[in-house]
DNA sequence: TCGCGGTAGCGAAACCTTTCGCTATATCTT
DNA sequence: AAGATATAGCGAAAGGTTTCGCTACCGCGA
C-alpha cells in the first residue's frame, strides 16, 4: 500500500482538489454540491473519495471540527509543478523550452506579466 | 465503446507514443525491445497494447508490411497541446502565462529559443 | 429517551487499464 | 515438407479507480 509522499492524483481527484483550492478548508457538504454539479454523483461517493485522498495524503481533515474539515494537503503551485515536470519529461522530451513556446502562441497576458516574462529570459541569457 | 476520435493517452499508452515517436514507424518487435527496456514487459502486452491503441486510434498500422509497421496516429505536437491545454484548464485555472513563468523558472535554453521566446513576448504585446 | 436528519465508514460492484498465457498463423532453415 | 522461430490475436486475470448501498453514529428537538 502506498504510504508517503502524494501520488499523481487521478482524474477524479484532480477535480476535487480543484474545488478544494477554489473554496478553501471545507466540510464534505459544500465539496460534494460542487462536484455533483458536475458529474452527479452520489454523496457517498464524494466520502469515499476524500478518504482515499486522505489515505495517499492528498488532503488533511480536521476531525474535531463537527462536519469534519478538508483542505489540500499539497498546493496547487506543487501539483502544478509537477504535472509540468512529467509533461515536460514524457512528451517534450526534457525541453522546457519547447513547452514554453507554444504555451506562449496561444497566451493572453497582462505587460505585467510579459514583463516579467522577459525579466526572466534577460537573467537566463545572463546565466547562459 | 469509444470509437472515433482519439482520447487521452493513458500512461502506458504515453510511454509507447513515446517511443514510436522516437522510432518513427516501426514493427512491434523493435517498440517491444524499448518497452521492455524500461518496464521488463512482456511481448504479449506491446501486442496488446498497440492493439488497443488502434483501436483508439492512437496508432494506425501497415498491415501490408509483413512484420506489421505502427505509427502513431497523433503527432507529438497535438499531444503535447492537449495536455498543456488541460494543464492550464485544470489547474492552472485557464491562465497559460503563470504557467509559462513557472516553465521558465526551470528551463535551460539556447540563445535561439531565447530569441524566439523575446520575439513571441513582442508580437503578443503589439497586439494587446 | 426516542426518533430523525445529517455525517462518516466500509465493502463490494462496476469499470477501466495493464499484463500475460495460450493458440494460431506466417516465415524461415535445413 | 517438417520443425523451429517469429508474429499476431484473444480472452481473461490482475490491479487500479470510481461508484454506491448499507450500516452505524452523532447531535438535536419533541
Amino acid at each position: 500500500m502506498r504510504e508517503l509522499g502524494s501520488p499523481q492524483p487521478t482524474a477524479v481527484e484532480l477535480e476535487i482538489l480543484r474545488i478544494v483550492w477554489d473554496l478553501g478548508p471545507s466540510p464534505v457538504r459544500d465539496i460534494h454540491a460542487r462536484l455533483n454539479e458536475a458529474k452527479g454523483t452520489n454523496y457517498s461517493t464524494t466520502v469515499k473519495m476524500l478518504s482515499v485522498m486522505l489515505a495517499k495524503k492528498l488532503v488533511k481533515r480536521d476531525e474535531k471540527a463537527s462536519p469534519h474539515v478538508y483542505r489540500a494537503a499539497i498546493t496547487r503551485e506543487r501539483a502544478a509543478k509537477t504535472f509540468l515536470n512529467e509533461l515536460i519529461e514524457k512528451v517534450y522530451d526534457g525541453s522546457a523550452m519547447s513547452l514554453v513556446l507554444q504555451a506562449l502562441s496561444k497566451s493572453k497576458a497582462t505587460k505585467a506579466e510579459i514583463d516579467e516574462a522577459r525579466k526572466l529570459l534577460d537573467e537566463m541569457e545572463e546565466k547562459g
